[in-house]
RNA sequence: CGGGGCGUAGCUCAGCCUGGUUAGAGCGCGUGCCUUGGGAGCACGAGGUCGCCCGUUCAAAUCGGGCCGCCCCGACCA
């Protein structure tokens, strides 16, 4: 592609809606522009990372078993209110009517389309397993959309969904996905993690993430220094070391399979232990202290001039219609889908200020130092009092005391006050104190950008939609379903975000819009045009990718446009020439080397193995 | 939806607080000259409903109100 004819408009200057690198430098560069927000142009440079990033997709998909396929952006509404997600979806949907007045989506996934297709056309074991992609835009109606192509509200998706008559069936087509997913993204040159993730309202058996670490990302995980535990923090347990001995009460309430009873049973020789070493410690004793208007963790730290880490904060949920009282300590926050499994509770909330009332707490001073009437009110309705396992952290703490305006400082476990039990319901940020839950070594919290999801579905579709299949042993059995993504446009942004210098974009070979930038410096001056000519017609011969800047533009001009794109290769025929010489820049590292006339080709040739 | 910020030329912004000729700059764009190894220089030129509406005023980019759009933080997120 000549530049001069070319549609690249590159900017000097950061656009001022962006906030992110990725964002900037796409814009910058000329790959996207924005129509509203949340919604963009693709222009001809991004067009072709595109469609490169959607043919390494193909080629594992295909290669994996999957077949591809076009479904219907348009999808109606029948279908979802079939599946129960018509409502749950809500407003994320984005929900319109056509002239006759019949309700449709435009699909945000297509779990509902897929599975009717399947249910019409699967009749036998015979015909599974199945698996079938689509590679389209998608539309979810954000609340907020954000950092350019990172949160979109239309976006480039590849979707899969896998049919299978087993669990075991399904867990082969779910791990084929697993592999492909690994050659897509490292064929696309991507750091990234595969943590293990949640499930969400689809309540899989499985689910991990593909996740690219980058600060600016919205994934955050935590990943053990030693093992390969690595887990988003909507899941990641969290470990403790009491006295070296191990404790992880997530592990073992999933032992016991989530039995509250058994698990007490277990963790008894571990909270004794503690409980002795607490004993035998010589530690302050509890202190009431006077903490008029101070509500807030932020506040009372601030005004007993503690750190927010030896405060703790209670809050109350409701679960199933029984009142949790949680304690943790001041700088974690509870994880509400670990308290949701934790208590195998179906509905979950934050108490109201009724039940508060109802209950006698204070908001803003709720303490362990609990009224008898309090205890009586929990108990009469099966309630529960936890410690979050962030208590274990620090031997004394500053609670609420229970009171208006008044906190107790050296509140001691055991010592000063009991709790029904510990467990593990607070997000995890990779703190000294937290350990892996497998190895126990210390963990890093991290964040990313998560550009791969893979889901076992398990039944969930296929009941609700009726969609079966006859076995060999003549039964109609419900089909086992898995659903695989990967954000295409998400993609080219994570990317960015992850390879990038002060001039511009660096982009691996593999996903870039051209494999080799020709810049002819002076265009005026004849040799350097004809052999830049020359250049441009032989390398497309030779099959390259090439973005040729035969533009009239100064040299700087045209360096900094190079930079800023991002191209591999740059190679620059300037005055050079007249002693047969032409240069070729790495984009990465910037070097650049003198290459003879006649072994440019080869030079090149070299040079992009190399970046391979 | 709550909190904060912004909206003036294609882009990035100044001017607004303290109302008053013809609304500015840099970049970009057009023409010409000059220049050709890191976003040059000179000259001339085109380009604006100061987001929209209402109000205050002799007079509004400027003050007040409403609306719209965009960005950030939060809540939300199969």
């Amino acid at each position: 592609m000549r530049m001069s004819k070319a549609f690249i408009p590159t900017l000097k200057e950061d656009p001022k809606d962006a906030e992110v690198i990725s964002h900037k430098l796409l814009v910058r560069a000329g790959f996207i522009r924005k129509v509203s927000s949340g919604l963009y142009n693709i222009l001809p440079l991004g067009t072709k990372v595109v469609e490169k990033i959607k043919n390494i997709i193909r080629k594992y998909m295909n290669e994996y078993g999957a077949q591809e396929i076009i479904m219907p952006i348009m999808t109606p509404s029948e279908l979802w209110i079939e599946s129960g997600r018509w409502n749950v979806y809500g407003k994320e949907m984005i929900k319109f009517k056509d002239r006759h007045d019949r309700d449709y989506a435009l699909g945000p996934t297509h779990e509902e389309v897929v599975t009717d297709l399947i249910r019409k056309e699967v009749k036998s074991y015979k015909d599974l397993p199945l698996n079938l992609y689509q590679i389209g835009q998608k539309f979810r109606d954000e609340i907020r959309p954000r950092f350019g192509l990172m949160r979109a509200r239309e976006f480039i998706m590849k979707d899969a969904y896998s049919f299978a008559k087993d669990e075991n069936e399904a867990k082969e087509e779910y791990f084929k996905m697993y592999e492909a997913y690994k050659k897509i993204f490292d064929e696309i040159g991507l750091n990234y993690e595969i943590i293990e993730a949640d499930t969400g309202e689809i309540g899989g058996k499985f689910s991990h993430e593909f996740v690219v670490l980058a600060d600016s990302g919205e994934s955050k995980l935590i990943k053990c220094k030693q093992c390969p535990y690595c887990a988003s923090t909507e899941i990641a347990k969290i470990g403790i070391k009491i006295d070296d001995i191990p404790f992880v009460p997530f592990k073992i309430l999933e032992e016991v399979n989530f039995d509250l009873e058994k698990y007490r049973e277990k963790v008894k020789s571990i909270l004794e232990k503690y409980k002795e070493t607490l004993e035998k410690e010589n530690l302050p004793q509890k202190e009431e202290v006077y903490t008029p208007n101070q509500e807030t963790i932020e506040d009372v730290a601030k005004y007993l001039n503690l750190s927010k880490e030896d405060t703790a904060k209670a809050m109350v949920y409701i679960a199933d219609g029984k009142p949790i009282l949680i304690f943790l300590r001041g700088d974690y926050e509870v994880n509400e889908i670990k308290l949701k499994r934790a208590l195998k509770a179906k509905e979950l909330s934050l108490a109201d200020e009724k039940l508060l009332k109802e209950l006698s707490l204070e908001k803003g001073y709720i303490g362990p130092l609990l009224s008898q009437e309090t205890l009586e009110k929990i108990k009469e309705k099966q309630g529960l009092i936890i410690g979050d396992i962030s208590l274990l952290s620090k031997k004394a703490l500053c609670f609420g005391a229970n009171k208006k305006d008044y906190h107790i400082k050296n509140l001691v476990m055991f010592r000063d006050y009991k709790l029904d039990t510990i467990l593990d319901i607070s997000e995890a940020q990779g703190k000294d104190w937290e350990r892996c839950p497998e190895c126990l070594a210390n963990v890093n919290f991290k964040k990313g950008i998560e550009v791969g999801h893979i889901f076992m579905l398990g039944d969930r579709y296929s009941k609700a939609m009726n969609a079966t299949f006859v076995d060999r042993d003549g039964k109609e059995k419900y089909i086992i379903m898995g659903c695989y993504g990967i954000g295409v446009t998400r993609i080219m942004a994570a990317s960015v975000e992850q390879s990038f210098d002060k001039d511009g974009i660096i982009w691996p070979l593999s996903i870039a819009p051209y494999q080799v930038h020709l810049i002819c410096v002076n265009p005026k001056d004849e040799k350097q045009k004809s052999i830049a000519e020359e250049l441009y017609k032989e390398l497309l011969n030779r099959g390259y990718e090439v973005l040729y800047d035969d533009r009239e533009e100064r040299p700087g001009f045209k360096f900094k446009d190079a930079d800023l794109i991002g191209i591999p290769i740059q190679v620059i025929v300037g005055k050079k020439v007249k002693n047969n010489k032409v240069e070729v820049k790495v984009r990465k590292t910037q070097e650049k080397m003198e290459v003879e006339l006649d072994k440019i080709f080869e030079y090149i040739n070299n040079t992009i193995n190399m970046l391979k």
